[in-house]
DNA sequence: ACCTGAACACCGTTCAAGT
DNA sequence: ACCTGAACACCGTTCAAGT
């Protein structure tokens, strides 16, 4: 059952593992189908073999990028299921952050494939311990993926990328920046300088995500 | 004090106007300087009098979306502050999904245009009403931004721009493709099938946000 | 000052041909 | 079956030249 013709000298591994290189060296908007090729020493056609076409390029490396988001915080025994759920939510935040390109990634196309459905799996799982109806749970499973997506969108867009040493840097730029703004007609917003500031940050996050856990919890 | 040379023939106005139009007619991925360009029967060297770059226009597009978005809901006497937070972000929402390309605007770079500082501001202006620290009305006013923007991200993602009659085919459509979809390995997701295919839906959305909203005024 | 025309350095994708 | 080479129809942006 040998198949005929040449054997593949590439594979989907390999023309991801070149995609993501890319990205890392020199950024997302650097990734085409045509710089893979040339990473790769092949000519542009070569990768359609492999990958459907850019989009399902793109597909394939939100699915990596998915699959490593660690469930396990949904299961540490000794944190409270509320607990297990923001941990969840920030260790979510981190990997898509940290990943090259995983926050442009994941604006690319809908997140459907085998480890978004494992994921939402682990998150009814963790929010039925929590007493809320399965109907609920299925509702504040999507709120949570929106609230880490929502996240990281809006501070990919503003240069972050969940090192918290880069998230200084930029509170800071963010800081001064608002300081050059005319307060006459905002006036609370520029009181509010050092929260605006800071909105891009771990502690920002985890305040927001356990309002929404609390308010789940309280409803159910 | 006339300006020397031949007069403007076009305008930034202008300029935006053509873009949103090939948005409408052709989808975002088809938004280009030369599109722009052509439609205007102009050559795209004469577009960059008007508008500094490529990311230019769409900083441009995204301040005349954000602009659209009416923040009468939050000053409705007859509604409570909370539910008036709902409201908000429900007209938010149908803002972004119904403007051609909108979704795929907010994603493309930072939102900080003066809309955007004009929106934080009457968000701190309720929430303060509600009782909540100005420090926590920030941070909420930022928890509903991110919770907008990325329920916007997902539907878009999925195709959704916020017709009614559109989000129900789509639920439709979702119910069955999860209905092929192996249930042994996310029997709580199988379960839930019929919330999973209306993640995208009004119904949601007003669901989640309230538990965030509720979850912030707990714990103020 | 504003616009054109030509050019540069890119894209994704298709097609026919080689092995 | 897999890969190459050539081609098609696009991009954003720059530069020199015209008015």
């Amino acid at each position: 059952m040998a198949a005929p013709g040449p054997a593949r000298r590439l594979s989907e591994r390999i023309v991801l593992d070149a995609a993501f290189g890319v990205v890392r060296d020199h950024g997302f908007t650097a990734l085409s189908i045509r710089r893979v090729a040339a990473v790769l020493g092949v000519t542009p056609n070569a990768l359609y073999t492999y990958v459907p076409d850019r989009a399902g390029l793109l597909r394939g490396m939100v699915e990596r990028v998915m699959s490593a988001v660690d469930l396990g915080t949904l299961a540490i025994a000794t944190l409270s299921p509320a607990e297990r759920l923001v941990e969840f939510a920030v260790a979510m935040r981190r990997t898509l952050l940290g990943h090259p390109g995983g926050a442009a990634l994941i604006m690319t196309g809908p997140i459907d494939g085998p480890h978004a459905l494992l994921l939402n799996e682990a998150l009814l799982r963790t929010l039925t311990e929590t007493g809320l109806t399965l109907d609920d749970a299925a509702r504040g499973a999507y709120a949570l993926q929106v609230h880490v997506l929502g996240t990281v969108m809006l501070e990919a867009a503003d240069g972050g990328d969940g090192d918290p040493a880069r998230e200084e840097a930029l509170a800071i730029e963010r800081r001064a920046a608002l300081e050059r703004v005319d307060a006459s007609g905002v006036p609370l917003t520029a009181q509010t300088a050092d929260i605006v500031a800071r909105y891009n940050t771990t502690a920002q996050f985890r305040w927001s995500v356990r309002r929404l856990v609390d308010g789940m919890l309280v409803a159910g």
